[in-house]
DNA sequence: AAAAATTGTTTTTTTCGGCTAACTATCATT
DNA sequence: AATGATAGTTAGCCGAAAAAAACAATTTTT
């Protein structure tokens, strides 16, 4: 196994721009990519051509970009952190959308692929658990819910628990 | 209010070390700087002058380093937050030292500060809302954690759960 | 089809953060 | 106090990634 394949941050996210581009217009403008990405249009071209050298892109000068199979792979491993990360941050956190997707381009890099694996077993594990069914989601989303409880609260609210388990 | 704060990852990265070897060592010196943060001790030198240029340390010349109290605050908050992340990790997530810690010392940098707010808010809730304790985390740390489940399965968890709340 | 506007590229700088190597200050030994 | 070891600094360089500005290709408009 090659460990070669580190790309870089910004790289990586030059991979899911065009990804993103690529399924939403069908096809990726330089320019729409320095737009995406916040930089100048004439700092893109210098990084298609080392996506192209690595073989994540097809790319010839005035052409368009398309991805590669294996930088199809890497961009869609990309975005896919970058959902599962805003959507961590949007429906269980209530964090408010366009903070969540800042922080989701920054999380999307920090973890390592048996790392987020858990993390996204973790989600499932919250979303599928009865014992942390919706209402125990808004309970956390509640003003209220870092305030100390009463046992017969949480009673009461573990018994409803047990209730809606059919 | 200035927002002029934003330090790079790099810097903040400095102000974390020199805490840990203030806290550690009573005093930071330059070639621990330089070990902890696996970089050569030439390399130091120029980053002290600008953190003490954004008056975050005193640093002259061949003298100790300590943070300011601006530098100080900054430090605390990024340790805080790779407790934060490392603790999720490794008692959560259940991922090895090591590999945590790595993970930890790139999520510091990804999150706002009401973002990270609401992720320890979060950490807290399953942390002491009877609905998760900790059956709950060893359910979601053992093997079988992620395989379907039957309903009197889960309804002999709640009960247990309600049971233990006295 | 010519002119104008847009898009893409090239080249040159800049910034950041690191490295190496040579040099200098400080500390520890003797 | 002199010598050597250790730690800190300086200066010059490099690579990555972006900016700026000039230029070239391509579209669009007329």
């Amino acid at each position: 196994m090659d460990k070669t394949n580190q790309l870089s941050e910004s790289l990586e996210d030059y991979l899911e721009t065009i990804l993103e581009l690529q399924t939403l217009k069908t096809v990726a403008r330089s320019k729409d990519i320095a737009e995406k990405l916040n930089i100048k249009r004439g700092s893109v071209t210098g990084m298609l051509k080392k996506l192209a050298s690595n073989e994540l892109i097809d790319y010839e000068p005035y052409g368009y970009v398309t991805l590669t199979a294996k930088g199809k792979k890497i961009a869609t491993d990309i975005r896919n952190r970058h959902l599962v990360f805003k959507d961590f941050l949007v429906r269980i956190l209530k964090i408010e959308e366009q903070t969540a997707n800042d922080a989701a381009c920054r999380m999307e890099h920090a973890m390592d692929k048996d790392t987020f694996k858990r993390f996204t077993d973790f989600i499932k594990f919250i979303d599928t658990c009865p014992r942390c069914g919706d209402d125990w989601l808004s309970a956390f989303a509640s003003p209220k819910a870092m305030d100390d409880k009463k046992a017969s609260e949480c009673k009461a609210c573990i018994e409803n628990c047990l209730n809606s388990v059919k």
